[in-house]
DNA sequence: CGTTGACTTGACGGAAGTCAAAAGGTGTGG
DNA sequence: CCACACCTTTTGACTTCCGTCAAGTCAACG
């Protein structure tokens, strides 16, 4: 099986063969399986493992005193549940698998020993997770400064390129299973609301969602919608010095 | 001169006499001030020196491209601008003195050594980084679930929290040397409205905000309002097992 | 005393929320 | 294999919160 931890962190830099099969270790040990609409953690939990999804689809989030419920995040394939765990006494907040979701669930003393051997993936885990925050900064642009539309738009092509990353929207089309009530609550609209700005992007002939499917008819003006700029995804791998651009994700970066 | 990164980072752990000293040490060599509504760091600059917020006041920002600004995050003393610097090759982001603000600014190969002595140090640079990233996920919750009223309220109260943590809201009031067009660009709200969100606060005798000082009349209100939990600031620091509870911070947790 | 920048107020418009119901899908059990 | 229940999506009518535009006040400062 592919190793999707592997192909994001190899969009920041080259692993040598032991790298490379210290993080194939680290996806091949146990694993658990979430059934759709279940936690993986709850917010208040200790937690003394650390999982990353290998397949499936998971959301960060939080319910309020009200009842509503804030997606902050997804994790698709190769995104770590947890590596705050490393320092945090608990959980500040809820994961939950929105689809059937396989996670690897690595004991955090394997991660800890692996950190003291090689820097190489220490620097790689630092990049994951400076550039999850990154993502985060950007859903705050999404909701404070954009509109409905725009800020779907941004949402979509940003899981757009994250899926191709990992090699699993090859023709701009992918598995999306969630529910648009689920896409309300990450962008944080009703889901009515959301549904009628979904038809928008629909009848421009940006995008197609059906059957659990999302596909993005035309890239380039979703971008411009959206106007998106991938620099906070930190695509470029500077330091391989030999120019490559964000393979995978193509000319969409 | 007090050194409010260690007293930040003292909520999570305890150091040692030595390590307390390296800490001094960082803010303690060569210093910049930035002058109110400059750039301390503009997107896309290459960074090979980490800051740390002395005294003052700044914030992480992206401008759009119709002009509007969205303030991401408020760094006060005891901030670190730029952890990304070790891995990431340029800023995604910029980030603005508000007010005049002085910086530490440490060559980032000085804290780089300092991490590989120290893993205490380590874990502390970690937690620093885990508790922006939930701060980041808190304001995503407060722009896509809270009504302005709420997520003003809840903003300052994480503000005086954060204030408090290095000693400088004693009373519940502090130096927060901003206008109310900055605070709206933060809030995602228009400063006219802003205006108007404010005023209710002031009327409903939770807040006072006049000559750039804040107070705050009523905490245990304000934090009613803002529905504020504030587990997500992670000040319970559970390693010391001395049951000693975010102590600057005091009742207000 | 006039200029400037920050704050405030009012009137109005529009984007998004609310409420309610209908239509379309999907899975399950008889 | 159909019937039913249930969930999701869609549509319509109405409301509300917040944005927009414009003018006016106030304090600081040269």
């Amino acid at each position: 099986m592919d190793n999707p931890l592997a192909m994001k962190l190899e969009q920041f830099t080259a692993f040598t063969a032991d790298e490379r099969q210290r993080l194939d270790e680290l996806v091949s040990g146990r694993r658990h399986t979430y059934a759709a609409r279940t936690d993986i953690l709850v917010e208040g939990e200790k937690v003394n493992e650390i999982h990353i999804v290998l397949s499936g689809l998971a959301a960060r989030y939080k319910i309020l005193a009200d009842g509503s419920r804030q997606i902050m995040a997804f994790l698709v394939p190769g995104d770590i549940c947890d590596v705050e765990v490393f320092v945090l006494a608990e959980m500040d907040h809820s994961i939950a698998a929105l689809a059937e979701t396989e996670c690897a669930v690595v004991p955090k003393r394997i991660v800890e020993s692996l950190l003291t051997e090689s820097s190489n993936l220490t620097r790689a885990l630092w990049w994951s997770t400076m550039t999850d925050s990154a993502v985060l900064r950007e859903r705050i642009i999404d909701h404070g400064r954009r509109d409905t539309r725009e800020r779907l738009a941004h949402l979509l092509y940003e899981i757009l390129l994250r899926y191709r990353i990992v090699g699993e929207a090859e023709d701009n089309s992918f598995r999306f299973p969630l529910t648009q009530e689920e896409l309300a609550d990450a962008t944080g609209m009703t889901p009515v609301h959301f549904n009628r700005v979904l038809q928008e992007l629909r009848s421009d002939g940006l995008v197609e969602f059906r059957a659990k499917t999302l596909r993005v008819l035309d890239p380039v003006r979703l971008k411009a919608v959206a106007q998106f700029n991938s620099n906070y995804l930190h695509l470029d791998r500077t330091e391989a010095g030999d120019g490559q651009v964000a393979e995978r994700a193509g000319d969409l970066v």
